[in-house]
RNA sequence: GGGCGAUUAACUCAAUUGGUAGAGUGCCACCUUUACACGGUGGAAGUUACAGGUUCAAGUCCUGUAUCGCCCA
């Protein structure tokens, strides 16, 4: 074995191993219990970031322990088409070629998208299996593949069928530059500096009114003026007419409480036809919609010529620079505006009225609320319920409809006049609806991709196909996701799955915390400080890694902060960790926190915690070859003990996934590794092989079997390392599986610690007190002194008797003697366990002041601890109000500390005698 | 403006139903001991953001304040 652990020339390979060997696979199994998570389908034209390294590092672990359990698992995988933004994709290609996809028309666009997804498409999947994800490959899935197609077709009829889906004119969120309605997920609205215009407008009584907006352009469309009914300044106004300035358009002044009084001046302009809030009021006050935009974002023909073909930008300019001119443009204040931009183009949306397909949700929500309510379908953390409510009680319909070419296709026909016919194809359609010589033409619209997202439990099951294994993993046990998208995908979900399959797509749903940066930024392209879990995976040198991040920056001028920044961040580059090591990381911070900052100094410690892992291994390789190994188990105290350890950390391991705990266990396996089996077990292994017993191949029998087992705890958090190892000693520990992953999961009894178990406690003990002594007392490693052991019981002459090879050496000790109470001690430096003192006689080795400032330090830490239980005891309410299994640990605990203070007095005066 | 969450060692995070505040990294001292310096042994470091309250007992429960973050309008 080589000296330090180097992950990256074994991970790629091991993980091939798995795959070919099909240990992934899912392999129905009646007798066996299911256990099946859903991926969250990342993009196709996506790659792996952080947020995804996290999410499928926790999904991977809970897998693995499921299978190593006897779960009969499935990790059902695949990739979402992801409309838009596969779309733009290929376009660009396009573009590079010199064409449009008008150009080359639908169809053959189509097959565009389709060989690019063929050629380049998987690149995140080829990322996962670094990470060691070991879900089913087998039954990869894909939103546009022909099977899931069939469950969407089929969802989209069955809910027209009902009423549930209609087509209908809505204000929708209109991306000028891509050309389709955007759900709500692609927009981000980002706080901007903004002015806030007043402008006057004439009332057709020759008053005037002064109006505050942020849009000016849009008073080309406005249709209405309002104002708080209650406000005292315009009460008055309500039912008369304002003139629009430039268009000169009379409107009516309207009274609604929506307008807020303290804002701007007070009186509103609407725009229903480009505003989501003026749409409302449009609609309660029956006012005309007029819409002015084309679909490019330019101004159409219901603007005066002048503005006609201008865009919005340009429109506003000179919008502003005529209302000056008619001296109608009263103010200009900076003002902080919400702008909603597209995060496909980045361009700032425009609300516009167009004619979409919506799934009316009213009904599927409720039912989506009663599962919740009722348990059906589990939060955790509990309280991310309260944000799925309050999104689902102000649900909207839904609109689904997209002006793209890449996506499904809606199964709906129209006729000459517009009728509309819904089914599977066009010849279903006309035997459905009984039309003959009708002239039928396909909507053009797709689908959004949520709408096929929102399928994913059942659609990869194989819904609505007869022969589906719904039966087996469905519910789904769990469904691991971001808070991100609750609403988006998380409440689809369970809205669609309910309808149509009758229970809840999954029976708990784990939302994890977002990964941030070190300083708990949001890591993104803009800012420049993402990382790239493979690049954590692998190393990347400093260059490579400022150019990375500064790549296609849409602001140049970032570029050169990003660069200090980041060199300031990672002066050398990122080394290369491992995969390990990174899932180490990911889920030591899976502690159920909303955000979660990622500091890659936490890597380091887990890749020397790997490295610790691997020399441990590495020593007891050295000493099968130095003395060959026992076929025969031993069962020494030592023995006893570490196994008693290590069922203790299996339990908790246990419970910590039970508890989707992933810190905790990570926690209980590193405590585990580090600080018993390597700094005591190992150690005192050591000390059995440094001697000249027999039976040293039994205690390299012991190392291995223990070292099996512990790998075995650790796989499903680890997986590679463990795999290697494993591996390694495959004709030594005779577990004869073909892999690790295969492997039982250690089983966890639950006993109290032996006698046996306790004497190896006491020595770790022991051994660590006098450690102290030499710490503090700065005897150097090399001296060897001598302990004299003092008072005590007969079990600790029993148990010292037991152990005093391994503590001469642990503790550096030359010899070891027991005296009489009654024996006049030399003057010494002493441990107190309890009625139990370990004397070390201080003649040439130590100054007495030094240990009169140790034992200063040591009685009123002590002293201190023992006042405060001293308070607590003596108070009555305590006693009487405390549970009584806590009075006594205290009281003992009491006890226990008067004993070693007694002591450590006593030798106090001694010392000072000396001084 | 409404809702949710956070604030614990220098930094990144833990702390089961209230019961002596713990890790990793960093820091200090000593140690190149034949698994590991990606290491060993020992050590220092906290008024748990602040102010009240409930309780025998509060990092934990309640109220308020401050700062930060997210979602919605």
């Amino acid at each position: 074995m080589k000296k330090n652990y180097e992950p990256k020339l074994t991970e790629k390979e091991i993980y091939k191993n798995w795959e070919e060997s099909g240990f992934f696979e899912a392999k129905p199994d009646k007798s066996k219990e299911p256990f099946c998570i859903m991926i969250p389908p990342p993009n196709v034209t996506g790659t792996l970031h952080m947020g995804h390294g996290f999410q499928n590092t926790l999904m991977d672990s809970l897998i693995r322990h499921k299978r190593m359990l006897g779960f009969d698992v499935l990790w059902q995988v695949g990739v979402d088409h992801a409309g838009i933004a596969t779309q733009m994709v290929v376009e660009r290609q396009l573009e590079a070629e010199g064409l449009t996809r008008e150009e080359i028309g639908r169809e053959e666009f189509e097959k565009k998208v389709w060989e690019w997804k063929e050629s380049s498409g998987n690149k995140i999947t080829q990322q996962l299996r670094r990470l060691g994800a070991s879900v089913d490959w087998s039954r990869e899935a894909f939103t546009m593949s022909d099977d899931l197609s069939l469950s969407v077709k089929e969802v989209f009829i069955r809910l027209y069928d009902e009423g549930l889906i209609y087509r209908g004119e809505r204000l929708v969120n209109w991306d000028t530059v891509l050309g389709t309605a955007l759900s709500d997920l692609e927009v981000s609205s980002e706080e901007e500096s903004g002015f806030l215009w007043h402008i006057d407008y004439k009332t057709d009584d020759g008053h005037t009114l002064t109006v505050a907006t942020t849009r000016p352009e849009t008073l080309l469309g406005d249709t209405a003026v309002a104002i708080n009914p209650q406000d005292e300044r315009y009460k008055n106004l309500i039912g008369k007419n304002a003139i629009v300035p430039l268009v000169n358009r009379k409107i009516p002044i309207i009274g609604d409480q929506y307008v807020d009084s303290e804002f701007g001046t007070g009186c509103v302009k609407i725009t229903p036809a480009h505003d989501f809030n003026d749409f409302e009021i449009g609609k309660r006050h029956s006012l005309p919609f007029i819409n002015i935009l084309n679909f490019d974002g330019s101004l159409n023909e219901n603007v005066p010529e002048k503005y006609q073909g201008l865009s919005v930008t340009e429109a506003r300019k000179l919008v502003l620079h005529d209302l000056e001119e008619i001296e109608q443009l009263k103010k200009i204040e900076p003002h902080k505006v919400q702008i909603p931009r597209s995060e496909r183009s980045n361009s700032v949306l425009q609300p516009l009225v167009t004619n979409q397909w919506f799934v009316e949700v009213e009904k599927l929500a409720n039912e989506a609320m009663r599962v919740v309510k009722n348990n059906e379908t589990e939060f955790i953390p509990k309280n991310w319920e309260n944000t799925y409510f309050s999104w689902m009680n102000e649900i909207q319909d839904w609109c689904i409809s997209r002006q793209l070419w890449w996506g499904h296709r809606i199964p709906a026909w129209y006729d000459s006049q517009g009728n509309i016919y819904v089914g599977e194809s066009e010849e279903d359609v006309r035997k459905k609806y009984n039309l003959n010589t009708e002239i039928l033409k396909q909507e053009e619209d797709v689908l959004d991709t949520w709408f096929s997202s929102a399928l994913w439990t059942f659609s990869t099951l194989g819904w609505p196909k007869k022969n589906n294994l719904l039966s087996r993993y469905h519910p789904t046990s769990v469904l691991v996701t971001g808070f991100d998208i609750i609403f988006f995908w998380v409440a689809r979900m369970i809205m669609m799955t309910t309808h149509f399959i009758e229970e809840v797509p999954f029976k708990k749903i784990l939302i994890h915390g977002l990964i941030k940066d070190s300083e708990g930024k949001k890591m993104s392209k803009s800012k420049g400080n993402t990382l790239d879990p493979l690049d954590i995976i692998d190393g990347v040198d400093l260059n490579d890694l400022i150019d990375k991040r500064t790549d296609g920056l849409m602001q140049p001028k970032m570029k050169e902060r990003i660069e200090k920044q980041t060199q300031k961040e990672f002066p050398e580059g990122i080394k290369s960790y491992g995969t390990d090591a990174l899932r180490l990381t990911f889920c030591s911070l899976a502690s159920g926190g909303r955000d979660i900052n990622f500091d890659i100094k936490r890597v380091e410690g887990y890749r020397n915690f790997c490295n610790k892992l691997w020399n441990a291994s590495r020593f007891i390789d050295m000493n099968i070859e130095n003395f060959g190994i026992s076929s025969k188990r031993s069962d020494t105290q030592i023995d006893n003990w570490i196994n008693f350890k290590l069922d203790e950390a299996t339990s908790k391991v246990n419970k910590a996934f039970e508890d989707y705990r992933l810190d905790l266990a990570t926690k209980a396996i590193y405590e585990f590794v580090w600080y018993e089996f390597c700094d005591w077990f190992i150690e005192l292994s050591k000390i059995n092989l440094n001697g000249d017993n027999s039976n040293k191949p039994e205690t390299v029998k012991s190392m291995v079997d223990v070292l099996e087992k512990t790998l075995r705890l650790a796989h499903p958090i680890m997986p590679f390392i463990t795999e290697e190892i494993w591996m390694h000693f495959k004709k030594h520990h005779g577990n004869d599986k073909p892999s690790i992953m295969v492997c039982d999961f250690p089983s966890d009894i639950d006993d109290l610690p032996s006698e046996k178990t306790l004497t190896i406690e006491w020595l770790k003990e022991i051994t660590t007190g006098i450690r102290n002594i030499r710490g503090e007392l700065s005897i150097k490693p090399s001296t060897h002194i001598p302990a004299i052991f003092k008072g005590g019981s007969n079990e600790d002459r029993k148990r010292l008797e037991s152990v005093s090879i391994y503590l001469k050496e642990l503790a550096g000790l030359e010899s070891i003697t027991w005296t009489e109470r009654k024996h006049e001690d030399p003057p010494s430096s002493i441990f107190a366990l309890e009625d139990l003192k370990i004397l070390i006689p201080l003649e040439g080795l130590i100054d007495a002041k030094e240990e009169e400032l140790r034992l200063t330090k040591k009685i009123a830490k002590l002293t201190q601890e023992k006042e405060m239980l001293n308070k607590k005891l003596e108070n009555k309410s305590f006693i009487a109000n405390a549970p009584e299994e806590l009075v006594a640990t205290q009281k003992n605990r009491y006890e226990v500390l008067s004993k070693e203070l007694d002591n450590l007095s006593e030798q106090m005066i001694e010392i000072q005698k000396l001084i």
